[in-house]
DNA sequence: CTGAAAGCGCTTACAG
DNA sequence: CTGAAAGCGCTTACAG
């Protein structure tokens, strides 16, 4: 390996000068500068970071927390977080831990010991996990979180307004002319979307039908199931909003299997805007969260904190959430046609 | 921050002997190991990484070099790739390079720096980026290749057999009647691809259509592109083969726009086996790539390299494809009934 | 089984 | 503008 003494021989000059000008501080003379210039080229002298973190205390690494790259959320986070990174000269070391406690814990203790500057952490949420969290951040370690909180509150965060996200597409059926409109979510996630929906149709006037409520785990299965459910009931919802893309193309799949087509017979809004909306057929209508931005604000949040450039107290970032309109959704009217066409023809045959 | 003196300090025993502990290297009495682990636990204790990579040269971290975080492919293989890394203690630091060759080289250098103790490296390959990394490898850093190779070949690799994968696609599609098969794939990309589709048609006796070759980017672009074009010839293929499925929802979603249906007009086989492939409505025929396995295979042949126990030589672990079946492909049968269907109703009106 | 000491490659006051 | 030297937190022979 060659190091920064290598350099400073060929340069004859002494190593503390060829750190000042590696790292651009103090001075250094014009005839030095090439000198080492020159000599750096030859020898192809790259700094450790190991050894200039052990004296300045700064990896220049961060570390990114996330239960499942696959996911294209957690994807697209990752990848607003790298390129704002490395903008700044730092790499992100990625843990991966697939929900698990105990591998998010061994995760943040890895992260830990590679003396990463800040954290970026997006769930599991665990009493263990938050402590181990509140004990970092109370040492020091700038940590922001994506998509939880801490107890007590010592983290900054970015959030997005999934209330908002949520009543935006209950609206958005509402215009067309629906009213009778479903929901499918899980038990104890997406709870602001659940409530947005419940909230919106109070608002329009709408009362609240149990039936129109499925609760299922927020994959295309519980997508399927759901819409299963939802298409067979006896007074069937001309709409349904889902928690996410992949439920919501869940219950597209379901009425393909039965022979409904959306949005003719049934409109269908999804959550995130993930790659698989806009791909679907019909290209779905969707509640898009600006998970890049995300990235973004959460790099730029951790390097306030990390140059304590940022304020004293703890900051929340919230952003809001965008209707993307495409060609899962329809008026009512075209549903409830629909529906007599088939009943029609339902009692003809 | 805590460090092995103040852990020794505690434990009335000296840095040496603390070491030798956390490492488990040489001889620790009984009693020291335990007032040791009483002092670490008590202090919260975590060794630096810096540190001790300055001493051994190691620094447990592995770097990955992808272009897009986003693709589903490279996502999954990067969590192949953190799965198995963590495993073994080790941190993945991943650079995204969007593809870009100085971004590449930035990534490479930067990650250099960080003293990883080994690289798996995803295209771009131009010849800058092949020099630096056969610079690298010759310098005797570790480094395995995933779907590219360097001139001179001085690192090991794992590749697909993707010439296999297609001729599984192609020889379904055969064997499912049809006789006009489309290929939809790019200038300079996916080579093995085409290939085979050549190969496989000429050796069931098929003579090629200059006019079933449409080459195009490999998005959903040029997926819609293509299938238009192709599905508006005026004797239009009964199948197509897409070189990813992004191209193949394309076509679909081409079908679509005609009101033709896919299997019953078209059927239609994509590669790669995302995500999308499976939501996709139909639900579609691709080529799976071991993509996980990729990411494992991958690690396994690196820990080999850094730990010395390679073989000498390089090495190429070939992983084969696997046909998935789904319902987006149906016997040529069922295209030609339909397409005389629709042209005497085109003849009616 | 344990300790003292050198050394890894850098940065940073401190002199000059 | 430049150099000498201490120190960052560990590991590793070498003695004992």
């Amino acid at each position: 390996m060659v190091t920064m003494y290598d350099v400073a021989k060929r340069a004859e000059l002494s190593v503390g000068t060829v750190s000042r000008y590696v790292n651009d501080s103090g001075y250094v003379g014009a005839a030095s500068r090439e000198k080492i210039r020159r000599a750096i080229a030859e020898l192809g002298f790259v700094p450790s970071t190991a050894a200039r973190s052990l004296t300045t205390k700064m990896s220049g690494l961060i570390g990114f927390v996330a239960s499942d790259l696959t996911n294209p959320f957690t994807a697209e986070l990752a990848q607003g977080l790298q390129e704002r990174a490395s903008h700044q000269g730092y790499c992100v070391v990625t843990s991966s831990t697939d929900g698990d406690e105990q591998r998010t814990l061994e995760a943040l203790t890895v992260l830990e010991s590679h003396q990463v500057d800040g954290l970026v952490v997006t769930p599991p949420e665990t009493p263990a996990i938050n402590d181990h969290l509140v004990t970092a951040a109370r040492k020091g370690t700038p940590i922001v979180l994506i998509g939880m909180e801490l107890d007590p509150p010592v983290a900054d965060r970015v959030t997005t307004d999934t209330y908002q996200g949520a009543r935006l597409a209950v609206e958005h059926l509402l215009e067309l002319g629906h009213r009778r409109i479903a929901y499918v979510g899980a038990r104890s996630q997406a709870k602001g979307r659940r409530r947005a929906y419940a909230d919106t149709l109070r608002a329009a006037g709408i009362s609240g039908d149990k039936d129109l409520i499925a609760v299922r785990a927020l994959n295309r299965q519980g997508g399927v199931s759901a819409g299963s459910t939802l298409l067979d009931l006896s007074d069937p919802p001309t709409a349904v909003f889902a928690a996410n893309d992949s439920v919501a193309l869940g219950v597209v799949q379901a009425a393909y299997r039965r022979k409904l087509r959306v949005p003719d017979d049934v409109s269908v809004v999804g959550f995130d805007d993930t790659d698989l909306a806009e791909h679907a057929i019909p290209p779905l209508t969707t509640v898009a969260q600006p998970k890049l931005q995300m990235g973004h604000e959460a790099i730029s949040l951790l390097f306030h904190r990390i140059k304590g450039t940022g304020p004293d107290r703890i900051v929340e970032r919230r952003l809001t959430c965008e209707l993307v309109v495409r060609d899962s959704t329809a008026p009512a009217a075209a549903s409830r046609r629909r529906r007599a066409q088939r009943s029609r023809r339902f009692q003809r045959s």
